[in-house]
DNA sequence: CACGACTGACTGAATGTTCAGTCTAGAAAT
DNA sequence: ATTTCTAGACTGAACATTCAGTCAGTCGTG
């Protein structure tokens, strides 16, 4: 879009900012065109640069597209908890990590895009760095829940369960339901599927919780997937 | 392997011999490769034949592909009923349904590849007509978990709970969980996932269930899973 | 000038698809 | 029975395209 206007003179910082430039507009083609069918043109033209300036700062293909996960997913989480920082309750705190990973996000910069996390298991699968990458990932915000969990048990909100086995029950539920949304499941929106798990969440710890206004400022695919 | 042998001479039931084989050999590829990286030459060569002969049965890589997908989910599709008609309570039903999803099978044919799911996921996101085969199969399996929840209702196995929303958070567990085994998720195995589940299960629908022997047939993955 | 950012033109390799024609089994004709 | 014919299975060799990566050289700036 307005991209195309950033055109970088000389100085230092120029390698970083197109970097970064080119790590957005990777995951901007991924989750256009799919993993397997992004081009570095696509990639080149997105920015309005030559494909061999994209092979001048990342050696090959593969390395641009592996370090765009990386990036996706470290900026994923630091947003995730800078977001879950300003919250005071853990209750509070768990529903904003649950909207994140299945809300539609207003945040354009990496607005949450399911189709990418598919993309990205997927490569998980046959690449062993993208596979290291996402096991870290998700080690992470496992015991982002579990530190969750027990931050809300000493402080009373939620009852005493073993939150080991109940931070993994709940990130396969979040990424089962990633799934449905990601394809466009005709029963499961994104926002049913947020009160799906959020229900869950709540009877599972013992607090109270209603589906209050939490419409986001988001649009397309609530009213789109509700139409369906 | 052997299949080299079979070299088909003409006669009428080659043409649909040849597909099925075609399509069990895409699977193999798929599952080994992935699918972006299948080439109808390694198709060919597991067979034994040309790259054109692949083409002059289906006109084009994609709708090979496509097909085969269609022809998994199928097969998967009636396996399943068939086992599940061997047993005798809804209970069992059930957890065979579970285990065909979580556990490694020990038939060669069409194994639980877990991988396999992850790719036709992706694929689905991006063309229409893989998006349908999903979507009906994901319908029917819907389906029969409410039905089979139904029928133990009747039987007085299973407490009374709104079956339709229950198939929806079962169906996106499994997934989800589908998701973290291919992962190679150094804390979710096979056949943790599986007691995992089914406890939810068990617990949910009121009936009584413990871990009994239920290793399969198998071997290979599950105790490799538990060695890492 | 020197250096780093940057590009256009190019190449080499991979790979889906086409095509002209071969081979074989059986049907039809003799 | 022998020959002729045909249709469908099958292939090797080319074709066309797509695309990652290379390279020689330009441009602007400090």
């Amino acid at each position: 879009m307005s991209e195309q206007a950033e055109r970088a003179q000389a100085g230092p910082g120029i390698a970083q900012a197109r970097r970064g430039q080119m790590l957005r507009a990777a995951l901007d083609v991924i989750s256009e065109r799919g993993f397997a069918d992004t081009r570095i043109t696509d990639i080149a033209e997105r920015i309005g640069i030559s494909p061999a300036l994209v092979i001048y700062y990342f050696k090959t293909k593969d390395q641009l597209l592996t370090e765009a996960i990386r990036h996706y997913e470290d900026t994923w989480y630091a947003e995730g908890k800078r977001r879950m920082d300003d919250l005071p309750t853990a209750a509070a705190r768990l529903e904003e990590f649950v909207a994140m990973n299945l809300l539609p996000d207003s945040d354009p910069e990496l607005a949450s895009n399911w189709r990418l996390w598919l993309d990205f298991w997927v490569r998980a699968t046959r690449d062993a760095s993208v596979a290291v990458v996402r096991r870290e990932s998700d080690e992470r915000w496992r015991e982002v829940i579990v530190s969750l969990v027990l931050a809300g048990q000493r402080a009373g909100e939620f009852v005493r369960v073993d939150p080991q086995p109940f931070s993994i029950f709940i990130s396969a539920l979040l990424d089962g339901l990633t799934v449905q949304i990601a394809l466009d499941d005709p029963v499961v929106d994104p926002v049913s599927a947020f009160e799906l798990c959020m229900r869950y969440i709540a009877d599972h710890l013992g607090f109270e919780w209603t589906p209050s206004g939490r419409a986001h400022g988001n649009s397309r695919t609530v009213s789109a997937g509700a139409g369906r």
